[in-house]
DNA sequence: CGCGCCTCCTGTGTGC
DNA sequence: TGCACACAGGAGGCGC
């Protein structure tokens, strides 16, 4: 998200929106007036700059509202060519009028989508719930270590609740928690303050060196605005590599399922607690 | 209120 | 060859 923020950054900020296009109904659904308010809440107003929170971005615009898109799954937000053909899931489509690159949102399962929400420059109401995440100067790092050693969860669920720390996914929550040697399913009362510090400490360290890499990309639903992939795929020690040797001790990476989902670790690296959150 | 779980969605990969 | 199904997963919302 922080690679599409830099690219919105310079790509549209700045710049006058001519009129909007809904192609989609559902990656609107946040905007509960409906797909016409939309559009005509964008028509004419200027880009003032490009925000994020953790996986939430927004355009404050000239009019005080804020433009804010979440990419969930497979969302895309791509510069094009107004010329250029329409994507096969194009949802929206903002047309500028300078008559320069559309900015295009396209999302293959339709779990992101866009909203207009009062709130502009500060922070929308719509991003108001989400945490911080430990890449903002801001960040409250002795506020993040006592309000999870508070939580009465596993330590893996904790770092996807964006109300307590935001910018964390599946992928980064598993790379923070090999660098930390740490379970996924370590009870997090059980974690002491400097247990909680070394979280942290991955968790940021994670998302820093990803943002340098230009994000994550196993395929071509994971781009920046000019469609091109990240490179930080190439640093995963645990996501994706069940079967194959530990980068650090050697030993076979597992994969438990977990939630529906799955949790990628080391056995040796990081042993499972004697009394695991269920 | 805190926590756990279900659901939304569709393209891709795999096994029979 | 073709069908069925598992899988990917952020987060809103609901039930307890």
């Amino acid at each position: 998200m922080e690679t599409v923020r830099r690219g919105l950054e310079h790509g549209v900020v700045g710049r006058r929106i001519d009129h909007a296009e809904v192609r989609h109904p559902r990656a609107v659904r946040r905007h509960l007036a409906g797909a016409r308010d939309f559009e005509a809440l964008l028509a004419g107003r200027r880009v003032d700059a490009a925000l994020r929170r953790g996986k939430y971005l927004w355009l404050p615009l000239d009019s005080g509202d804020a433009l804010v898109g979440h990419l969930g799954m497979s969302g895309q937000l791509l510069l094009a060519r107004p010329d250029a053909p329409y994507e096969p899931h194009l949802r929206v489509r903002l047309a500028f009028d300078d008559g320069g690159d559309d900015l295009r949102f396209v999302d293959q399962r339709t779990f992101g989508g866009l909203a207009v929400s009062a709130g502009g420059a500060a922070l929308p109401h719509s991003v108001e719930h989400i945490a911080r995440d430990p890449v903002d100067p801001a960040f409250d790092d002795e506020g993040f270590v006592a309000a999870i050693r508070r939580r009465r969860t596993g330590l893996k669920r904790a770092l996807l609740d964006q109300t307590l720390i935001s910018g964390v996914g599946a992928i980064y929550a598993d790379e923070a928690l090999w660098r930390a040697k740490l379970h996924w399913a370590r009870p997090t009362e059980t974690l002491t303050r400097p247990v909680a510090r070394r979280v942290l400490a991955a968790v940021r360290e994670v998302l820093e060196e990803a943002i340098e890499a230009g994000g994550t990309s196993f395929d071509a639903l994971y781009v920046n605005v000019n469609g091109q992939s990240g490179y930080f795929d190439r640093s995963l020690d645990v996501y994706g590599r069940e079967g194959e040797p530990c980068h650090r001790c050697g030993a076979m990476i597992r994969r438990s399922r977990w939630m529906n989902r799955s949790a990628y670790w080391c056995p040796v690296c990081q042993p499972a607690p004697r009394k695991p959150h269920p």
